[in-house]
DNA sequence: AATCTATATGAAATATAATTCATATGAATA
DNA sequence: TATTCATATGAATTATATTTCATATAGATT
């Protein structure tokens, strides 16, 4: 089976990662898993805000949700996000000039 | 030394993915190595659009040129993006519901 | 059941990225 | 060197994603 994604899904999940925030969230998430207002408090960021960031990342499975009482905590699917990023680092650390962008010698 | 990239790298790098020309441009120089004029028949765009959004994969190191003549010949920086795209058709099969995307079960 | 705390949601406003189109550059060749 | 073919660029327009803010929902607690 296991057929091929299309270009709207790769570019649904990239979406999804373009975004400070967003990474924010991910990397948060990286250490360990958190509720929303510890996530809120940490990125000091409004509440609103890391909800709609985590929709997102729930929607494509980037994040998942468990109920804990009033509360819910995220996430990260390590499985796939863990390998990217350290896919990513490697390519700065070949790439980057600079201390940190890709484009830093134009 | 090999130091993290810093979120905004991430945010670079993925933007550049995040988006179905770029995405239709990688998938075809994933085939082989393709010039400006072969990539804008390929994908049937027009040509300034092709040549900005190699602009921006070049300058995060996804693609690299190299001049042939009046051409140039553009390939895929297979190392960082070979496995990065092997590990979302990896995440899609054991997520994706339907025939195309993540969210397809809100 | 009223209230509180935690989180989610919708829609308008704003920010950011992509497209378009006219034109510039640059290498090859007549 | 004038012309042609290949590609790149800038700036205005348009499209898309994010933020904001008011409010809704839902579980816990009184």
């Amino acid at each position: 089976m296991n057929k091929k994604p299309c270009k709207e899904s790769y570019n649904i999940f990239f979406t999804n990662l373009a975004n400070p925030l967003k990474i924010g969230i991910i990397l948060s998430l990286r250490e360990n898993r958190k509720n929303v207002t510890e996530l809120t408090r940490e990125l000091g960021v409004e509440q609103s805000k890391i909800s709609h960031a985590l929709k997102c990342l729930k929607e494509c499975k980037i994040v998942e949700a468990k109920a804990d009482g009033k509360s819910r905590v995220y996430s990260l699917n390590r499985e796939t996000i863990l390998p990217m990023l350290e896919l990513i680092d490697k390519h700065a650390s070949v790439h980057c000039k600079n201390k940190c962008c890709f484009n830093s010698e134009k």
